[in-house]
RNA sequence: CGGGGUGUUGCGCAGUUGGUAGCGCGCCUGCUUUGGGAGCAGGAGGCCCGGGGUUCGAGUCCCCGCACUCCGACCA
């Protein structure tokens, strides 16, 4: 049997060779994605869009039980609506898609094609909320979204992008700050139980939150090559957008009173997340719990007699345990298969052959830590969902590590610089809440602020820049 | 949007002073194999990114585009 820590798979780059080309051979030899003839649109392949398959099954599980529900809203927004929020529209017009023709007219309007949908959600809450009696509206859209971008990667950033939104209307500023928090805890709880990604949650600066918001709350996670990556976001908009809309409802005082809003979201994003958080340099290491396939069965020898059929009996007795179990019985060898699946990710293979088969026993290898152990027939059930649940937790645990490995608490720009430099990763400091040091930050190490944790930390009473009297903590990074 | 790199068969590449294309992998057929990417034999597959030029002749030289990719800038 091979060595375990020995690289198997010799198509992808290591990843301390060249990162950003290991991320993209794994995208590309795990067969999650392709490119398309247009610039920034990818195809999602079948594995990979069965990731988020799973993403949307278990996150669409949890929005329900938190109230909400499905609606769909038209993918064109006319200009004259998209422009009635003017932060928004400031934010946005820079990367707006366009259509200008219907079939071969010129529209008299022209219409955007969504990059988010508040507006449209605005245009149709006037039309449904006229009493306290029609709130909380709790509205979740699973659908594409376009934005023009000028640079793209798989995954992190298309011109094209599968997400959910989330759009609610509250009676009291106090139910959305709570909605908003409710749905920032979904995401993190999400994240770390199901993606196995460690998050810090916290509150973006006026210079980073989303365009009307009044607040933007994140959810970010640590990549293995110490950069960020905003997970989730969660926004509170006050009655901002309400009023630019005239969105208003009679309350039991029998006033009028503008609603309060929230909206919120994750993407296709996570994926390139999840790759660069558990991958290494065998390829993909999928989470189980999202794994299209959680275990792979290989017959091994499978000419000799019964070896299939002894693995088609594990095969029928995983799926009945409500795994998500495969067979390659393919005349691929095994040693093919072998680095396929790892290079694929999947969490476990369970072998059998002639050997096993007298012993009454399978193999079973776990992509995370290259171990294999041999497990009982009998016990084979009980087994793999201990294993799943063990791999979940190493790469939990791994992940944990390197998140807390590379944030440092820093006094001083200089130290900020000197740990950007020599290893990356989160800079914890204090910060006066100014923008003239946030943008000083970004000049002088090349750090953007990544969020005021919400486990504030008072590791000085000055900020790091300016020396003046510290408002808040804050974590500043080189983000995705 | 700036700077670099790359476009030749499904993938990865070679192609000299210009002479009409080759290798490896993969694919197909057959036989032999099978406990960590198997072996032998045979076979199929190309508008050399596009458009102009120079030339008797361009994958190769010259101009102009386009795409991908990396690094910046930009990016709720």
């Amino acid at each position: 049997m091979a060595k375990e820590n020995k690289k198997q798979v010799e198509q992808i780059t290591d990843m301390e060779v060249d990162f950003a080309q290991w991320y993209t051979d794994v995208c590309k030899k795990a067969e999650l994605i392709d490119y398309s003839s247009i610039k920034g649109m990818f195809i999602y392949r079948p594995y990979g869009y069965a990731i988020w398959e799973n993403i949307q099954a278990e996150l669409d599980r949890k929005f329900k039980e938190t109230g909400h529900e499905n609606v769909y809203l038209p993918m064109l927004i006319p200009e004259s609506l998209l422009q009635k929020e003017k932060d928004h529209v400031e934010g946005f017009a820079p990367e707006c898609a366009w259509v200008t023709l219907g079939g071969s007219e010129k529209l008299e309007e022209k219409y955007c094609i969504r990059p988010t949908s508040e507006t449209l959600f605005c245009e149709h809450y006037k039309n449904v909320i006229h009493s306290h009696r029609d709130l909380p509206k709790l509205y979740n859209q699973w659908c594409s979204v376009l934005r023009w971008e000028k640079t793209s990667r798989p995954f992190l950033r298309h011109r094209e992008f599968l997400w959910q939104e989330g759009h609610t209307m509250h009676a009291t500023p106090e139910e959305a700050r709570e909605e908003t928090m409710r749905m920032l805890n979904v995401y993190a709880d999400f994240l770390e139980n199901v993606l196995a990604m460690p998050v810090v949650k916290g509150r973006k600066t006026d210079k980073e939150k989303f365009n009307g918001a009044e607040e933007t709350y994140t959810v970010e996670c640590m990549m293995h090559d110490h950069k960020a990556l905003q997970s989730g976001t969660s926004h509170y908009f006050g009655d901002g957008f309400a009023k630019a809309f005239d969105i208003t409802f009679t309350g039991s005082d029998n006033q009028l009173h503008h609603p309060h809003q929230t909206s919120w979201g994750v993407s296709t994003r996570m994926i390139g997340g999840i790759i660069m958080t558990h991958g290494d340099n065998n390829g993909l290491v999928l989470p189980p719990r999202i794994a299209p396939v959680q275990a792979m069965v290989i017959p091994v020898a499978q000419h000799k007699e019964g070896v299939l059929e002894a693995a088609s009996a594990l095969l029928e007795r995983l799926k009945k345990a409500g795994i998500r179990a495969k067979m390659d019985s393919s005349d691929q060898s095994m040693g093919w298969k072998a680095a396929e699946y790892e290079m694929k990710g999947v969490p476990l293979r369970v072998e059998i052959g002639p050997k096993d088969m007298e012993k009454g026993q399978c193999c079973i290898c776990r992509r995370d830590s290259g171990e294999k152990v041999f497990v009982p027939l009998s016990e084979l059930e009980e087994d793999v969902k201990w294993l799943l649940d063990e791999v979940h937790k190493g790469l939990y645990a791994r992940a944990k590590k390197n998140l807390e490995d590379h944030t440092r608490v820093c006094m001083t720009l200089e130290e900020v610089k000197t740990f950007m430099e020599r290893e990356g990763g989160f800079a914890k400091t204090m910060w006066c809440g100014g923008l003239d040091c946030e943008l000083a930050m970004k000049e002088q190490s090349g750090v953007t602020s990544r969020c005021m944790p919400l486990e504030q930390e008072r590791v000085s009473d000055v900020c790091v820049c300016c020396g003046k009297p510290a408002k808040h903590s804050i974590l500043w990074g080189v983000a995705y």
